[in-house]
DNA sequence: CAGAATACTTCAAGACTTGAAGCAAGGCTA
DNA sequence: TAGCCTTGCTTCAAGTCTTGAAGTATTCTG
């Protein structure tokens, strides 16, 4: 292979991303969310401006059907509301309700104790942080978001 | 936040594997394969021993039926071949058919290229492969993939 | 040898994803 | 400002993925 520590990065980034799915599913399964459904509340950050569905659409790669699909399984649940955007009646902002906030504070921090992650230091993980963020700003449709 | 490094570092490793499996999309479409079937077309190497049912689906973090459609999947489109293991007949080996190793070679090559790690110099590719593998040593299931 | 365990398959149900088609709102231009 | 194009979202149909329960064949164990 021309680029093992390439290879063993890209592996590694997965297998880690897979196991912290693996290592909360029961928690999520608590709420009736699936790693979709989880992504997707993890990335409305309650003390933002609540995200249009096209934001939300960027931020985890998917089509509009799909995160209708995705919003629904939300707002069924109680943990979302969509709410007009008054500068654009056309677009439909997600708002967490009280319930999503708690179910979505519960669950990240049950995320960030069980990631395999957590074992790092606080000095192994600025470095990892610093790497990463790194990746992140060469890539136009990753740095809007670090 | 309690743990601002470790959030940025969790959702750095999503957002860029996300990105990634984006970035593969149209090469992978060109097989028609998905990312989860060429996750496990990734997960087979072939100059390993052929990986059992079993095998595979702990490295896939799925259950076993989960890995018999994925498996008929990648055997429809003439990439792998079921065989018996000759040292326990209930189990069955997967393994690469030519076309299987030529589409895995080309796919690996593209991901690689693609990947937004892709951008780190030897060196820090080096400095984040030591942290993520001491990530991987750490915890019990993916420790023996490392 | 009988019963339990293992490896896999089948089936049904639900969750996820995509693309095509449609609707309402906003933008543009003659 | 009417007509047309674009944007943001929804709906629908089709296909993919995931799970759990039940079933089959094989192996292990007492």
């Amino acid at each position: 292979m021309a680029a093992p520590e390439l290879t063993a990065v890209v592996a590694a980034t997965h297998d880690i991303w897979m196991r912290t799915n693996d290592l909360i599913g029961q928690a999520l399964a608590g709420h009736r969310l699936t790693p979709a459904t989880f992504q997707a509340l993890w990335v409305i950050d309650p003390d933002e401006p609540p995200p249009s569905m096209k934001v939300m659409a960027e931020r985890l790669y998917c089509n509009a059907s799909n995160l209708t699909f995705i919003t629904n399984q939300l707002a069924d649940r109680g943990l979302v509301e969509r709410i007009v955007d008054p500068d654009n009646r056309r677009s439909r902002l997600l708002v967490l309700t009280a319930e999503g906030r708690r179910v979505r504070d519960e669950l990240v921090r049950t995320a960030l104790e069980k990631t395999p992650l957590a074992v790092l230091s606080d000095d192994e993980l600025r470095q990892l942080s610093t790497l990463l963020h790194r990746v992140m700003r060469s890539d136009p449709a990753l740095a809007q978001r670090s």
